[in-house]
DNA sequence: ATAGGGGTACCA
DNA sequence: TGGTACCCCTAT
């Protein structure tokens, strides 16, 4: 791949080729006897539900459209006809067929294109090829949606394990498609990001409490909050945290937290940081842990999660959550000894709530509240449940398994883990970064189904994926629960964490409150090896329908940068790739950073600026190899076995429901189908207003990257640190999106941040480099060469470290992976270099130095095993 | 329309 | 020659 064509302009060959068609090609059918086969599991489309707008098409008409270079696009577009010269190959197919035409030439993906992938996954979900391709945002030559698919399988097969579980073929060791933060490209990014009650927020809050009364629909038209996008369930939380007596006065439950939070009973607390963290720390709570459940769902069901990326929705909330709690756990983990030490359901479940339920709350309930209902709900009662007794092991297990996201994510995972761990923010960064995903996965699963039906489901997807769970928890019913979480302590609990299902029920099972509070980090450690495994596989799917439109660029401009924590995501896959082996870090400790972090975390935020990471933190990121190795392994076998069969339910069921309407105690919400997915779009206030608009059409994107990305900004590493949590997401999708451009510049040239940006990535690099002993010497030249491990190392190491800082900047993994940014990437990795990082050890740069994206792509070293994977590999 | 496997042209 | 990247085909 390389280099040639890549530029972006170029086009390649040919002229033209004409192309294909579409025609009727029909293959179709025949037939379809065979039995065999299983196809179509795969997660991944079910999330985008995207809608597409109308229209469609694409550039039919425009055929003006692109233009410039392109030369054939335009024809390719419309028809494509097979036929084609021969550029290449001469051999004819085999023809069986005899009209088969002839093959079509082949044309090599530019980076451009593949980076409009990355966008239009994003945008559209993983799956949604012809919806991507009829995108007017994107241009792809002479594609079709088969030839997109293919693209994306091969340039970022990790991405495509994720997404597509049962795929045994075609996959190939490389990396590629992991953020920084451990999430992936393809993921869309959330929007949602926690975003702390101003004091006059808590205070118009606490007016329209003394005038109103709990009627926080009435309350929430204050425009204070409308302007905060501020719902009515939001209200109701803060005012749980912020006000706990009177909220207990007003006839909730209170939260028992045990500590309760400190002060915030009296006084408002302002931002939800605070409150977050507060709760975390003392708090109560745990509630859950989504993951594990999940896991333990489906390890036994199925092994397969969805699809990685970020759908939107359900797992919005959780995602963000979620995946961050994931990763922390599975950072964390690190030592098994720790886990068996602490509970880990706890722990991990802490954490996870924290996040989670922070995100939910806010979030949920409009748009996703199915899914994160369920998945709140569910996690939490199941891992109460189980936690004691089967979880762990099971999970870790089935985790790995399930979520494929295995490998690659296991990586990633640890990478995300472990800076999350090390640094709070981060993970809680959710906004940003983290989270997402993780968390969503196990939506997925859960919700899946459930999502769509939140009573409904809700049950019965625990009794089928859970055995135990559902009598356990008692949960399982949840519907109520769920619903009335929505309304009611979900919610509120929902900052806290604890708060949420726990309350009565679950968390009783866990509580011990107190570990996590501080500890979160331990509890995560623990479960982390399997916790993060879980987490992996859960996170998975989604794909990311949403974001896009929704928030996330549509509007972007927005505040969706601040807004969205987006990413969620997972992992990447990796698993091969990955090799921690080499990976091995030595350094367990580095594991165990956890205090508070977690609480620190809570940033949602964009706005508010968390602790930064700090470089430190970053170094304790060192993952523990063992942890790693486990996730690996478990990833590697889960990749097998799981036929995809849930991924689907997910999101298909989603889609269907769509229009969910939850019946809070009283008031019932209904929610668009398409459109809540679609959009997460909580945006704007989701109440009642409508939902969202669709996204599709907003497609425009009209962010530049630059814009979003902080890079330019000045930096502090804390600054980025922050800014990367909160603008994580946006970034990440703003930089797909506006990679776009970039690369059409060509030179993409970093840009004048870039210097500065590099300095932040290079700790980065540092960071990977640790791991990465194995690799070792490789390559020096560039970065990846050598080893196919260095390379994922790196891209771990990249992937967390990236995310505390890079997102804000841009994360040189990702740059990676996205054509665009690999160039200017470079050179930022470049300068970086030069610049001598403060904490970390730095060293390797070469790594990230440079190398062009598809260079860091190719991973030699495994080839091998690539090959097997291709071909068969596995199979 | 998409998933997933196969084949082959291409490249290193 | 290995390994891929892209194209194709077929089952769903």
């Amino acid at each position: 791949m390389s280099s040639s064509v890549p530029s972006t302009s170029a086009q390649p060959f040919t002229s033209t080729f004409s192309f294909t068609a579409p025609f009727p090609v029909s293959q179709s059918s025949s037939s379809q006897s065979q039995s065999g086969k299983q196809r179509r599991v795969s997660l991944a489309l079910p999330s985008s539900p995207r809608v597409f707008p109308a229209w469609s098409f694409r550039d039919d008409t425009g055929l003006g459209v692109h233009s410039a270079d392109a030369e054939d696009e335009d024809e390719v577009k419309k028809g494509k006809m097979r036929k084609i010269a021969a550029d290449g190959d001469g051999a004819q197919p085999p023809a069986h067929l005899s009209d088969r035409p002839e093959k079509k030439p082949r044309k090599k993906w530019t980076m451009e294109e593949t980076q409009m992938l990355v966008a239009g996954c994003n945008k559209w979900g993983v799956g949604n090829w012809k919806s991507i391709l009829n995108d007017p945002d994107f241009r792809f030559d002479g594609r079709s949606p088969v030839d997109l698919k293919d693209r994306f399988r091969t340039y970022y097969p990790d991405a495509y394990r994720q997404h597509y579980p049962n795929a045994k073929t075609h996959l190939s060791t490389k990396v590629r498609s992991a953020l920084p933060d451990g999430s992936s490209i393809f993921e869309k990014t959330r929007s949602k990001k926690r975003r702390p009650f101003t004091e006059e927020e808590d205070r118009a809050l606490k007016a329209g409490y003394d005038k109103h009364g709990t009627v926080w629909a009435t309350i929430v038209k204050d425009p204070i909050f409308q302007a905060q996008n501020r719902r009515s369930t939001d209200l109701r939380d803060r005012f749980r945290n912020a006000f706990p007596d009177l909220y207990q006065a007003a006839g909730y439950k209170p939260r028992n937290t045990t500590k309760k939070r400190r002060d915030e009973l009296a006084q408002p607390m302002r931002a939800a940081t605070d409150d977050a963290l507060a709760s975390s720390s003392t708090g109560p709570v745990r509630r859950k842990r989504r993951h594990t459940d999940q896991g333990l769902f489906r390890g036994g069901t199925k092994s397969v999660p969805e699809s990685v990326n970020v759908s939107e929705d359900e797992d919005s909330s959780e995602d963000e959550d979620g995946p961050a709690t994931f990763l922390q756990e599975a950072v964390a983990s690190t030592p098994q000894t720790e886990e068996m030490l602490m509970s880990p359901d706890e722990d991990t479940k802490e954490v996870d709530m924290q996040t989670l339920d922070s995100f939910n709350d806010t979030l949920t309930i409009p748009d996703f509240i199915p899914s994160s209902s369920l998945s709140e709900m569910t996690d939490s009662s199941q891992s109460q449940t189980w936690s004691s007794g089967i979880e762990t092991p099971v999970h870790s297990s089935t985790w790995s398994t399930a979520t494929n996201a295995a490998s690659p994510t296991s990586s990633h995972i640890s990478t995300t883990d472990y800076f999350n761990s090390t640094s709070p923010f981060q993970r809680r960064g959710e906004s940003g970064p983290m989270i997402g995903k993780s968390a969503w996965v196990p939506q997925d699963w859960l919700s899946a189904n459930p999502r769509l039906d939140p009573s409904s489901s809700d049950s019965s997807y625990y009794g089928s994926f859970s055995p135990a769970p559902s009598s356990p928890f008692s949960f399982a019913h949840l519907n109520h629960g769920v619903l009335d979480r929505y309304d009611l302590f979900p919610t509120s609990y929902a900052h806290d964490f604890a708060s949420e299902v726990g309350m009565g029920d679950t968390h009783s099972t866990f509580s011990d409150p107190e570990m996590f509070p501080t500890s979160s980090f331990r509890g995560f450690t623990h479960h982390s090896n399997y916790a993060g495994d879980l987490i992996f596989g859960a996170r998975t799917h989604q794909p990311s329908a949403d974001y896009g439109p929704g928030f996330g660029f549509g509007s972007a401009g927005l505040g969706l940068s601040g807004m969205q924590p987006a990413l969620r995501t997972p992992a990447l896959p990796g698993i091969d790739e990955i090799e921690l082996g080499s990976i091995t870090l030595d350094d367990p400790d580095a594991a165990v950073p956890m205090e508070e972090t977690v609480d620190t975390a809570v940033p949602k935020d964009p706005t508010s600026p968390e602790p930064g990471l700090s470089l430190s933190e970053l170094e304790s990121y060192a993952l523990p190899p063992q942890s790693m190795e486990e996730i690996i392994g478990l990833t590697q076998d889960i990749h097998v076995t799981p036929p995809g069969t849930p991924q689907s339910h997910g999101r298909t069921a989603r889609m269907q429901q769509t229009g969910v309407h939850l019946h809070l105690h009283n008031r019932s919400i209904s929610v668009p189908p398409s459109e809540h997915r679609a959009y997460d779009p909580r945006m704007p206030a989701p109440q009642s207003q409508q939902m969202r608009s669709k996204p599709l059409v907003s497609p425009t994107r009209s962010l530049s990257l630059m814009d979003y990305l902080p890079l330019h900004a000045p930096a502090d590493q804390r600054s980025h640190a922050a800014a990367a949590s909160g603008d994580a997401s946006a970034l990440f999708t703003s930089l797909t999106q506006s990679a776009n451009e970039l690369w059409k510049d060509g030179s993409a040239a970093p840009a004048p941040g870039g210097a500065e940006n590099a300095n932040h990535d290079l700790p980065f690099l540092d960071l990977h480099y640790y791991y990465g002993p194995m690799s070792g010497g490789a390559i020096p030249g560039h970065a990846m060469d050598g080893a196919a491990t260095d390379a994922q190392a790196l891209d771990l190491a990249q992937s967390f470290a990236m995310q505390t800082k890079t997102l804000s900047q841009l994360p040189p993994s990702l740059a990676q992976h996205i054509p665009m940014f690999a160039s200017w990437q470079s050179a930022l990795n470049e300068a970086a270099q030069s610049q001598a990082q403060p904490r970390m050890v730095s060293a390797h740069q070469r790594g990230q130095s440079v190398v062009s994206p598809q260079d860091l792509l190719l991973t030699k070293g495994d080839n091998k095993r690539k090959r097997s994977s291709w071909d068969g590999g596995p199979r």
